[in-house]
DNA sequence: CGACACATTGACCAGACTCAAAGCTAGTGG
DNA sequence: CCACTAGCTTTGAGTCTGGTCAATGTGTCG
């Protein structure tokens, strides 16, 4: 019988299936019961690394993670970051070896799933098969989404952009309100996440406060000109599929 | 029963999904068995458009597709280029509404298969339906590549990555031998997918050929020095997730 | 044959990068 | 509890990759 941390982590994971789908109480009681190996780690630490082929898939309770790929002389590209109820590295059940790593940006709390207990759990309730297949489709249409930001956009609207994104995110999953989130992004992140350089990352965020567009300090980001900020950044959140939209 | 044409489009669907997979007798059979309706598309149409919700995927049987977005001035960014055995819209069957554009390259072939159909497949035979999801995995991997070269790669390597890229995907399903294959791409379409202008891809060409790197004419590419190309990109074809490889 | 789209080249420009030097700030350990 | 440190942020000065604009050449298709 599931532990009471295994329910406090799959209840984790149901809260952010529920926020891109319906679930039936049968699905719940079937996700409930997964098995769960819960890990605190610290921060930026690799959780999964390029080349490595897992046999389980981390479920994020507490803290923000990342995934990125080092190119030999050092030069990184962050393709996303991830926040409590992401399974960002839930491919690996499909495709064996990792093109890329995952590691925490913060301190973290996780629950590795056994890949096996999860291809189990899409055989028996295709229904849930299914929406961890859309949960994937939808890692896909963020990434389709920073490609046209990496590719066509300026650094500004760039910039702006990945901010209404991640807002929408956290608020999907009950992580922020009043125009007021988390961000434990260092400049460097966010550089390496746009294809840009620090420096220039903060030239940009000097720019956007000068707008009276956003505040940003201690780790703590407040959008103080949402409709401003969307239409700068030509933002349209169809791409995030949520089924609660509060855009 | 399914007719000839019928036949001839589902067997260019199994040789896609044996590039990057092994299938049964029993799959193979399933996948025969789906309905199709043929169609012939002149070049440069779009097949769905951004916002729609289709009710079928379309399978490549000739020519050349492509996935793109627009921005509100015009500038556009393409994601993916799609040749025969490719279903490039096969995500549509669990996100309904595009977040993008689907269009034709070259005058196409193609094969329209119901939603339901592929849904039912997917339900009676569940190793295709993670067959089916291993592709858009393998998808999502290649928008993950094409970002680090948008985000932290120049011009010149994120040219020599896309070549090695395409060849490498013509030859697994047999469109491409001795470093040649078909390119119906424009330096406008390459500029578009690698976030660049046409002016600066010529340049890059002009010092490929410099390079005696490729040869690229009359819509064909040659690679004279494929050792040579994979190392100035930095290639490592891992991300492909190809069965039978031939890097 | 003519038109139109694409390829090529040159001259000039600018957004973003590099390098460098100070300030900050949040942990750490004494 | 505070000083130290390492990493992050901020700013300036100069540079460069790649963009813009424009003219001309080339090829292909009706």
């Amino acid at each position: 019988m599931p532990s009471a941390p295994n329910q406090h982590a799959t209840a984790m994971l149901i809260r952010k299936l529920e926020s891109i789908a319906t679930l039936s109480d049968e699905q719940r009681q079937a996700i409930l019961s997964l098995p769960v190996r819960l890990h605190t780690l610290a921060a930026r630490q690799d959780i999964v690394r390029d080349g490595d082929k897992p046999s389980h898939c981390c479920l994020i309770l507490d803290g923000w993670a990342y995934r990125y790929k080092l190119l030999g002389d050092g030069r990184r590209q962050i393709f996303s970051f991830h926040i409590p109820g992401d399974v960002p590295d839930l491919q690996s059940l499909h495709v064996p070896t990792m093109d890329h790593s995952l590691a925490t940006l913060t301190k973290a709390t996780v629950a590795f799933i056994p890949h096996e207990s999860l291809q189990d759990l899409t055989l028996r309730h295709p229904g849930l098969g299914t929406l961890f297949w859309r949960d994937t489709l939808i890692d896909a249409a963020i990434f389709r989404a920073w490609m046209v930001g990496l590719g066509r956009r300026s650094a500004f609207e760039q910039v702006a952009h990945l901010f209404c994104e991640l807002y929408l995110k956290l608020q999907a999953v009950g992580l922020a309100v009043h125009y007021r989130c988390p961000l434990p992004l260092t400049q460097i992140d966010i550089a390496d996440a746009l294809g840009m350089t620090n420096v220039h990352v903060n030239r940009v965020l000097k720019e956007m406060r000068g707008q009276a567009l956003i505040t940003l300090r201690s780790q703590t980001l407040v959008i103080e000109a949402w409709d401003e900020l969307l239409r700068v950044a030509e933002f349209d959140p169809t791409y995030l599929h949520l089924e609660h939209r509060a855009a």
